[in-house]
DNA sequence: CGCATTATGAGTTGCAGG
DNA sequence: CCTGCAACTCATAATGCG
């Protein structure tokens, strides 16, 4: 117990050497690295044939029928897309279904499904693709050539069969906009939204769109410019990489910096966000970076194809945790938190390097999970380490240090190790002691928590730069608030909280963020939530206007479903937990429209 | 029923070495 | 170019105990 808080409040007087320090981050600062390894080309989607069994085909088939959508619909959408990529399914089926809300229409396709490889259906979906990708026939090119969706809408109003999303689909419609891009629209804004807010919407997609099309040309250009035969070289094998994969996906930097960590210099960084998307309000959405394949390309679509910050927290602790950030925050004048928490285990656990073998070469801890190792293995490793007087036989190392890596376990005692103590977590997490401790709150409990969260003092990097852009505090709206990684990343930068509008789903969470917030004397509200789906439109606009708005919405959506840890159920983005991604792309969508028409009316 | 304990791999990436 | 290997991962479910 006495270890337990020597070496807890050790960090506290920083009197670590800085040689090591230096060491740390002079191999991440020497190599100088362009960061820009994501592609701002257009994202095509091929839907990649690949996964082909006819167990994972009627998985698939009772996923989507499980959403909602018809059974021959499902199978037909598959077929249309090559039966692998669920996000082009996805797609195509949200788009059926806004065709197909009358039951006229379902007939048609259905007596009509002899015509499968219709020209109806490959034309829906090439004019999906073209959405995304810049392609030379723009629609606005020829905004007033009736499309064939735009032609059956107006079949359906003459029959006097028209819903109401079809009748703002006619209306945009014959405002000149295509069927497709009002379809998205109102997938993303969500159904209710007015015509007005679905026609801004558009407008900013469009103008994204040529933006990014621009920067693609500029970047074209500046290769052609400075192409130096290696360059050129590069980029031919790059192309040659593209086209075998026949998709650019995101790849993961390596190091795994971001744009940027305290040790740096501050490099240019051309990041690209849409003129319609910068903030206020500001958003932060964070998961882990090593989700499933396209699961990131996927999640930077729906926030404006914003590029991902992707961060390993070793740099920022005695721990990894790689994770992915889209923000639309500022990237210039960063600062970290104060004091510098412990670098290497040896800094954060000084008592343990009595008990650290020399054959243990750690410095950084793996990732903190929600479980961790069970006594007998423990147990298993120290008698196997007794039988040695000296240093044990390398094929004991060996099984030692796998065990040890793999359940980030420490030593504690001659040939003893043992799983890391919750206020360790909490430690190396940047949360103060006992953050996550009682009021009622079991161990087990305390672990899963601790490792659902933020890494404070790198999410409190990022945030940083909202400082001196508010200096009298901000009014934040939290999803997925955990136990409070933002709210605490915040509150120790000295950025005040004036309203704090929480969103959890678990009750012990929401009480360690309530007691955490007495304890600290804030001077704000909080008001908290427990489900997302609770937080519709209408309490949006409720909140913003008493609240008078916010200025950040922070928010890691669940990743049980994206994580490498989980042997069950790593469904991807649309798993059963992991896909309430999608409710933060809505809240998000939601208040920046609300926010929008609140300040138009002033 | 709450809590603690335990066992349960695959998917992906990077890298060294042909 | 390819191939094998090492490394790593915000977890779930079953079971037993009080």
């Amino acid at each position: 117990m006495q270890d337990a808080n020597a070496s807890g409040e050790n960090y506290l007087d920083v009197d670590w050497n800085t040689d090591d320090e230096l060491e740390i981050f002079g191999e991440a600062g020497t190599s100088a690295h362009p960061v820009a390894t994501y592609s701002t080309e257009a994202v095509v989607d091929t839907g990649e044939a690949s996964t082909s069994a006819g167990d994972s085909r009627f998985k698939l088939i009772s996923h989507f029928i499980g959403m909602g959508f018809a059974e021959a619909l499902v199978s037909k959408a598959i077929e249309e897309n090559g039966g692998g990529d669920t996000e082009s399914i996805l797609n195509t089926l949200l788009t059926y279904s806004t065709l197909e809300d009358s039951p006229k229409e379902e007939k048609q396709l259905s007596t009509n499904s002899d015509l499968s490889s219709s020209d109806y259906n490959e034309n829906l979906v090439n004019e999906l693709s073209d959405l995304d990708s810049c392609s030379d026939n723009d629609l606005e090119d020829n905004p007033h050539s009736i499309s064939e969706k735009h032609k059956m809408l107006l079949s359906l109003e003459s029959s006097g069969s028209l819903s109401e999303k079809d009748r703002k689909l006619l209306d945009l419609a014959n405002m000149g906009f295509a069927v497709e891009e009002a379809s998205i629209a109102m997938e993303r804004c969500g159904p209710n939204e007015s015509v007005s807010v679905l026609t801004d919407f558009i407008c900013a997609a469009q103008l994204s769109r040529e933006e990014n099309c621009h920067l693609e040309d500029d970047l074209k250009a500046r290769f052609i410019c400075n192409g130096s035969s290696k360059n050129k070289k590069r980029k031919l094998h790059e192309m040659r990489r593209k086209n075998e994969m026949a998709e650019e996906t995101i790849r993961l930097p390596n190091p795994m910096i971001g744009f940027g960590i305290p040790s740096m210099q501050p490099e240019k960084v051309d990041r690209f966000i849409p003129e319609s998307e910068r903030g206020p309000p500001y958003f932060y959405y964070e998961n882990v970076a090593l989700a499933p394949k396209g699961v990131w390309d996927t999640i930077s679509r729906f926030l404006y194809e914003i590029e991902p910050e992707f961060v390993d927290s070793k740099y920022f602790s005695a721990c990894a945790r790689k994770r992915g950030y889209i923000h639309n925050l500022p990237i210039e004048n960063r600062f970290p938190l104060i004091p510098i928490p412990p670098l290497t285990i040896h800094q954060a656990f000084p008592l343990s390097k009595r008990w650290w073998p020399t054959w243990d070469t750690r410095e950084k801890l793996n990732c903190i999970q929600t479980a961790i190792a069970s006594a007998k293995l423990t147990e298993r490793i120290r008698s196997a380490l007794e039988r040695y007087d000296g240093d044990p036989p390398e094929s004991v190392q060996k099984y030692v240090m796998e065990q040890s890596r793999k359940w980030n376990l420490v030593w504690v005692g001659r040939n003893k190790v043992a799983p890391l103590e919750p206020d360790e977590m909490e430690m190396l997490l940047g949360f103060p002691k006992n953050h996550t401790r009682g009021g009622g709150i079991s161990r087990t409990d305390r672990y899963k928590s601790l490792g659902n969260s933020f890494q404070v003092d790198t999410v409190a990097y990022h945030l940083s730069v909202l400082k001196d852009m508010y200096p009298n505090g901000i009014n934040l709206l939290s999803l997925f608030s955990g136990i409070g990684g933002g709210e605490v990343a915040l509150h120790r930068l000295g950025i005040k909280l004036k309203n704090v509008v929480s969103v959890e789903k678990s009750k012990v969470n929401r009480d360690i963020v309530r007691s955490w917030w007495e304890q600290t004397n804030q001077t704000g509200t909080l008001i908290d939530f427990d489900d997302v789906q609770q937080v519709d439109d209408e309490r949006l606009e409720q909140l913003i206007d008493t609240i008078d708005g916010f200025d950040l919405i922070v928010g890691g959506s669940p990743c049980n479903n994206l994580a490498g840890s989980n042997r069950v159920s790593r469904d991807g983005l649309e798993g059963k937990e992991s896909s309430l991604f999608f409710e933060y792309v809505r809240i998000l969508n939601s208040v920046k429209s609300i926010m929008r028409s609140r300040r138009r009316s002033r």
